[in-house]
DNA sequence: TACTTTTGTATCGTGCACGACACAAATTAG
DNA sequence: CTAATTTGTGTCGTGCACGATACAAAAGTA
């Protein structure tokens, strides 16, 4: 393929990945909705189910995302009851979040989400296995690309 | 895989897309910034320098993307040199983007940018083949999720 | 101990992304 | 031909996402 051809629309392949990760957030929002959650917060609500209490550090590296994005979405998730924010004792420095009761509650109703989504995406075209290889060839393109931000830091 | 199980992070296959998404465009940035514009102008670049004149709308629905996301991306690219806004004759409601001299001079240096983002890509672990059945899938999930929003608009 | 560097978190500014809504031009219906 | 509806574009408000920057606590160093 020469580099005319490339630059078609058609060609990319960076571009379909960010077109459905929009349409998946666009997908997973009347789901989120009801639960009064954006899917950002959805994901780190995943986290807190897994751990009853981490930092915001943890958050931002499990997730690949900064502080400064992390920061406000922590604290509108405050804002709704959803968690608790309180300086670490052994760490002046850390912030250590911990879901309340009203989040701890919302795993049940999110346990339904996963199942509805995949029932969306199986297709005649696209079944389970398909899926399984798609997600490990991006797992490995996310050890690509955040060891690559390192490289720049440094 | 129980709902407990489906809960959790590393079990999501629509977090790598979205981790995956945020990655890519920041793998891309420090080419575009070059150039001077981001990653959602570069698309519809990608859009113009394949066709002369397109409307607004044939924009947003090549790049799945909604006019209240589009007219201001434009007016900054309006803003940048990069392009014309002139209303259609045949249908005065349309908008007609054009690309000016500058916005065409630039797919000379756009078209390297493919190449330096395949090679990031390319990896011991995924080769070519993989990437081409990646896009397939993503393409079809595509189809699949975009239709699922003209559902909900009837 | 005093100084420097690193670490953890946060604020600010800019650019998406999208739902809700506005509005004029074009089309359709009665 | 007038009224109702659809279509194409845009504004506004909210929530990310991130680079640049700030700052205090902790760790390392002379």
């Amino acid at each position: 393929m020469n580099k005319e051809e490339q630059l078609k629309l058609s060609s990319q392949v960076c571009f379909p990945i960010y077109s459905v990760s929009r349409l998946l957030t666009k997908a997973y929002k009347p789901y989120l909705d009801r639960m009064g959650i954006t899917y950002p917060q959805y994901l780190v609500l995943l986290v807190l189910w897994e751990n009853n209490s981490v930092t915001v550090n943890e958050i931002t590296s499990k997730l690949y995302l900064n502080t400064n994005t992390v920061s406000p979405l922590l604290k509108r998730m405050e804002t709704a009851h959803l968690i608790e924010r309180k300086r670490s004792i052994s760490d002046e420095r850390s912030v250590v979040i911990e879901l309340t009761l009203k989040g701890k509650e919302l795993k049940t109703v999110a346990s339904e989400v996963p199942d509805k989504l995949l029932q969306v995406l199986l297709t005649t075209n696209v079944q389970l296995p398909d899926i399984m290889t798609l997600k490990e060839t991006l797992e490995e393109w996310i050890e690509v690309l955040s060891e690559q931000k390192i490289k720049e830091n440094k």
